[in-house]
DNA sequence: CTGTATCCTCAATGATACTG
DNA sequence: CAGTATCATTGAGGATACAG
C-alpha cells in the first residue's frame, strides 16, 4: 500500500487528513472547547471532569495525558496533600481550538442541515 | 447519564458535537471530498475507489450505503451488463462539504502546526 | 463491474475497585 | 483529590472468497 500509493494529497500523512485524526479522539475536541472557552485555559482535574458530564476519571486522565504527550497542554502538579493537578493549554493547543471553533461555528449556525442528517437516520430505524 | 445530564451545551446530541460525528467514518470525510472537489459531484463506483488508495470494496460500499441512508448521496442502478452504478452528492450533502472544506482548508494554511503536533508525536516514540 | 458474505483483529471506551 | 489497574465490551475496519 505504501509503494503503490500515489504521490497526491491523499496520502495518510496529508496535512488535510491529519486534522481530522487530531479529533478522532472522543474527548480531546471537548476538553480543548471547555478549557479554552469555559476554563480560561486552565483547569484542575475535578473542574473537568465536572465540566464534561460522562466522561470517566480514566478517559479524563488518559486524554489529558495523550494531550500532554502531544503537547497541546502541560500538567502540573502541586506537591499539596491531598494532592492537586491543573493542566494549561499550550500555545500549541490554542492553535488547535482554531480549527475546533471553526467547525462548532458552523454547526451552530447550520442545526437545521444537522437535524435534517438526524432525521434520515431516524427514518432509517423503522 | 441521561437523568443527571445537565441541559447545557455538552449533551449527547448538542449541534457542535453532532458535526464531528459526521466525519467519524474514516471514509465518509474523504468520498465528499473527493466526491466534490475532483469527480463532479458525481462518480461510478470503480471511480471512486481508484480514486481513494487503501480503501477496500467492502469499506466504499458500506460507507457509501451510510451516507445514501444519512441523505448525503444518491445511488442510481443502470441495468446494464456488465451492472454500472454510480452515486451523487445530494443537496445535503453538498452542505457538508462546506465545514470539511473549512477544516481542510485551516489544515492546509496551518502545516507547521500540524508538523508541530507529529513531531511531538515522534519524540514520543523514543 | 458491483456487491455480498464470512471471519478476524484490534483499538477505543467503559465499569469497577484499589492506592497514595 | 488524582491516578492506576483490571477486565469486559463492542464496533470499526480489513482480508478473502464468492456471486449476479
Amino acid at each position: 500500500m505504501r509503494a503503490g500509493t500515489p504521490d497526491n494529497e491523499w496520502r495518510e500523512d496529508c496535512a488535510s487528513r491529519r486534522v481530522l485524526e487530531i479529533f478522532a479522539s472522543k474527548w480531546t475536541s471537548m476538553i480543548l472547547h471547555v478549557l479554552h472557552t469555559r476554563l480560561g485555559d486552565c483547569a484542575r482535574t475535578g473542574v473537568l471532569q465536572r465540566s464534561l458530564p460522562g466522561i470517566s476519571k480514566k478517559m479524563l486522565t488518559q486524554t489529558l495525558r495523550d494531550m500532554e504527550a502531544d503537547g497541546l497542554v502541560t500538567r502540573r502538579v502541586y506537591g499539596t496533600v491531598p494532592p492537586a493537578v491543573d493542566y494549561t493549554l499550550t500555545p500549541l493547543g490554542k492553535r488547535f481550538v482554531e480549527p475546533l471553533e471553526l467547525l462548532y461555528g458552523w454547526g451552530r449556525q447550520n442545526s437545521d442541515v444537522l437535524d435534517a442528517l438526524a432525521a434520515n437516520r431516524d427514518r432509517q430505524l423503522l
